[in-house]
DNA sequence: GCGCCGACATAACCTGAGTTAACGTAAACC
DNA sequence: GGTTTACGTTAACTCAGGTTATGTCGGCGC
């Protein structure tokens, strides 16, 4: 297989292996890369909801925005995340989507999903375990939110981020990641006040669960974290 | 087209006319409707998912089970609505399911999936649209939790459930519906304590927003109780 | 009738997290 | 090199919701 395989490709690649033809079907329905800047919006909430993305390059994030002005991040998305997938049973989005950072995304037309269906029994069925695996991230974060403390709720988020981008991009020597987040948008993730975020990171700080400077975070016991959140691989 | 319908195929009637062919595809796939009693479990957390189930008659929940023994019910389900769909990346079950009520349900096997992909375009477009819809739910749910007083989440709860019971099962003339959970499950859904559920619905009683006789209630300004919980249509 | 049991109600008290606001720090721009 | 701007920190005060405990009511067995 050529090692020019795109970013859409590779992703699928990683839950099952492709046929030449699924590449192609894939490779059909994609336009070209696009390079996008961190702050910018792939989409607002209510706009038409016609396409769906794949994030090859950066960090980005759904959210919704509340009546009283607050806003609830929802998900975060890495490197080979595919973005929008929720919206298929709608015309509208119901979520808004920013980067965090520069970054490169690649579109799918939406109404082109039809031909897969029609066509490659494997990319269904990938594209159904994705949509199922998001809705397990999901369901996970709303117990974190609705059921723990803001330390669980920190530290749990802390190794569910460890662990994805473990997968992606490997992990550290030194046990530590690169978290782009401000804390103000941890505190639109996790549900809290910005102020009690930081309290929080200093609480776990002082009790040497994880150290900071900027983004860079290190975990000199992840185990301990893990435990701190109760974090569980599922 | 004959009045014995499955309830499967009653419900995937709801999303999109289907072909003499699709129904037998599903009726094929569906094994004889069981009777279960209030209280039955479907499954436990960690068993092993091989099939899903619609809801015939009856009300059932999905919930997590915490290492500290607090209970976080995610999602319930009207008759009508299928289950277990979540499951279908794993292997194992990632939450468990019990019915509020006596009802009646029905089997599909999970591996068959793969031929309702292979043989309907139409069948998998809808199932890729419930598992949307689903999705969709359950962000609205945990927006709801994270970001709510007590009072809006109750509140838009009772709306939620207005919104479903009135495309089920009609509306009544009355505002009221019938509401079969007990104030701890209410409370295992919003996480809240029971104590404080009382307490709340207490208050919208005495704001006269709401009236509770038993597991009825009515609703004397629907419009009012939507704005008190902000909820929306979507 | 009586006692038991499960579901809900009410009250008093406690606490974790929100709010506000003042202050530090660091890159960024002229 | 000084000012601006964004982001993080710290402290004081407030309040929504948790906790515990006790009370009430209806159903059920005897």
């Amino acid at each position: 297989m050529s090692n020019r395989d795109s970013c859409i490709v590779k992703h699928f690649r990683h839950y099952h292996p492709l046929s030449d033809g699924d590449r192609q079907l894939l490779g059909a329905l994609e336009k070209s890369p696009l390079e996008v800047k961190a702050g910018d919006s792939l989409w607002e909430e209510r706009d038409p909801a016609q396409d769906f993305f794949t994030l090859s390059q950066g960090w980005a994030f759904s959210y919704r925005q509340l009546e009283d002005g607050a806003r609830q991040i929802l998900e975060v998305y890495l490197p080979g995340d595919v973005i929008g997938l929720r919206e298929y049973a709608f015309h509208q989005r119901l979520t808004g989507v920013q980067m965090i950072e520069d970054g490169t995304i690649c579109r799918f037309p939406h109404a082109r999903l039809t031909d897969i269906f029609q066509q490659s029994t494997t990319l269904t069925s990938i594209l159904f375990a994705m949509a199922s695996r998001q809705q397990v991230l999901l369901t996970e974060r709303l117990v974190n939110l609705s059921r723990r403390s803001a330390r669980q709720k920190l530290a749990h988020f802390i190794m569910e981020m460890y662990e994805r981008l473990a997968k992606t991009a490997g992990r550290q020597e030194d046990h530590s990641i690169r978290l782009p987040l401000s804390q103000e948008m941890l505190a639109d993730v996790l549900g809290l006040s910005p102020v009690h975020v930081s309290r929080t990171f200093s609480a776990l700080d002082e009790e040497g669960l994880l150290h900071r400077n900027r983004h860079r975070l290190l975990l000199p016991d992840p185990a301990a974290l893990a435990d701190a959140g109760q974090f569980d691989e599922r």
